[in-house]
DNA sequence: TAATGATATTTGTAAGACAAATACATGTCA
DNA sequence: TGACATGTATTTGTCTTACAAATATCATTA
């Protein structure tokens, strides 16, 4: 029965494997149940632990989901935007704590892509999106929120901009951008400590997308990108100088 | 021992969570082994089948992997470009295959934001960068290749392109949305069989960029975009045609 | 000295048992 | 008869124990 056995590589990793095609290849449906665990294990001729380290190699992946219960099971969950413009942004934050990414090299690609992303959100903005995009500022402007809520704000803030421009391929590119500049805007509200300098340079590109001014909102966001390379610079110079 | 069990979710996730976090922050090292299976085991009071699973979860992510024997153990894993490129493929091609993202929106994406990228990559190009783009052309030309590899060759052309601007975050970014487009351009050379416009349109994006014109580069990859769109619009008659 | 084999360590896999959650059916009481 | 409580079956979650497989280290031997 086991005449597979020629592969190297783990049991529950082949299992994962094979699981993942199925249910990328449309054998195992949206919402469908899988088969139970024992039934699983007895189908592979493998044990039920090997099974489940299999499911939750599928589960960390956002594949499948597990209920207990009779009406339980693991189930093919519709991956969203969101868990997985979460799990890219917890690869890219790790990618820029290892420091694999630099942030001048983040700017210039946040510069690059961001430019044809605003002149589209210029043109297809919706008023509730701009509502969204206030409410994200108005946030931001809270004086007593903790600097963790204010780079959250602060990620709302360009996610919904980024949400103006109407192009899912675009939002899910340009979340993980997002994401890749946290740090860097917690260094300079934590470091350099200016809130006030974000908040009015949000409230330009805030007015500029409301009078739809493309160009002007591109320039807006460089100024933002000018600003915070520059405090950048100054963080960075700061900590060589206690280093040295 | 075991007061923390407030929580609801499971405990194999937690302890992914909390092991994931203690990678993040630090308090494990890259490279650094973790301690060994029955040691998380005792510290965290769960069993050892639990931290396996909280493992499995990591080892999926690309966080950790296992070696055994006596050196043995598992390591934090040096995250890699292509292997987180690799796994964020992997989502965008579901994505792609059920639906979410539509093609018409790809292309968008990809005429904004590879334009930007295509000036960087016309300024900052080097001689052996145009080698690889020249060598994945060469594949394209073959004849004899089959419709996979054609479009296996496609990536390395358009990724190799990317690598020409020399920004990592837009390499990442890139290779996604260029990883999106396979399965159209699949469509196109197998059910439209043109294979030699492709081709052509690739060699007048190479030829600009030796010339280093990045107008007339960019201009070259709308026409390749035009191209795409076109045939695909003909592909998607032609199959709502069989089904009607 | 070099090659070879024993050994210890660590992950990989297995089997079985019980706990926990939960939907469904059943029974009881008003 | 109806509503509520309760039992029960099913499925995942966790634990325990045991053994298999890989592999580096060390001792042994030619």
């Amino acid at each position: 029965m086991h005449e597979l056995s020629i592969v190297k590589s783990s049991i529950s990793k082949q299992i994962a494997e094979q699981l993942r095609e199925a249910i990328v290849d449309g054998r195992f449906k949206i919402g469908e149940r899988l088969p139970t665990e024992d039934e699983l294990a007895q189908r592979y001729g493998v044990s039920r632990p090997s099974v489940r380290e299999a499911l939750k190699r599928l589960a960390a992946q956002n594949l499948v989901r597990a209920r207990r219960g009779p009406t339980g099971g693991n189930f093919v969950v519709q991956p969203s935007y969101e868990e997985l413009a979460e799990s890219l942004s917890a690869s890219v934050t790790l990618l820029v704590g290892m420091g694999a990414l630099d942030i001048e090299e983040i700017i210039e690609a946040r510069r690059m892509l961001q430019g044809g992303c605003l002149k589209l959100a210029a043109s297809n903005v919706t008023d509730e999106q701009i509502k969204d995009i206030e409410s994200a500022l108005e946030r931001q402007k809270d004086p007593e929120i903790s600097d963790q809520a204010f780079c959250q704000a602060d990620v709302a803030f360009h996610r919904a901009l980024v949400d103006a421009a109407g192009n899912g391929m675009l939002r899910f590119v340009m979340y993980t951008v997002i994401e890749a500049l946290v740090p860097l805007t917690n260094m300079v509200v934590s470091v350099v400590r200016e809130r006030s300098d974000i908040i009015s340079l949000h409230e330009q590109m805030l007015a500029d997308l409301r009078a739809r001014n493309s160009q002007g909102l591109v320039s807006s966001m460089n100024e933002l990108m000018d600003y915070l390379l520059e405090k950048f610079e100054i963080a960075s110079q700061r900590q060589s100088a206690k280093k040295g």
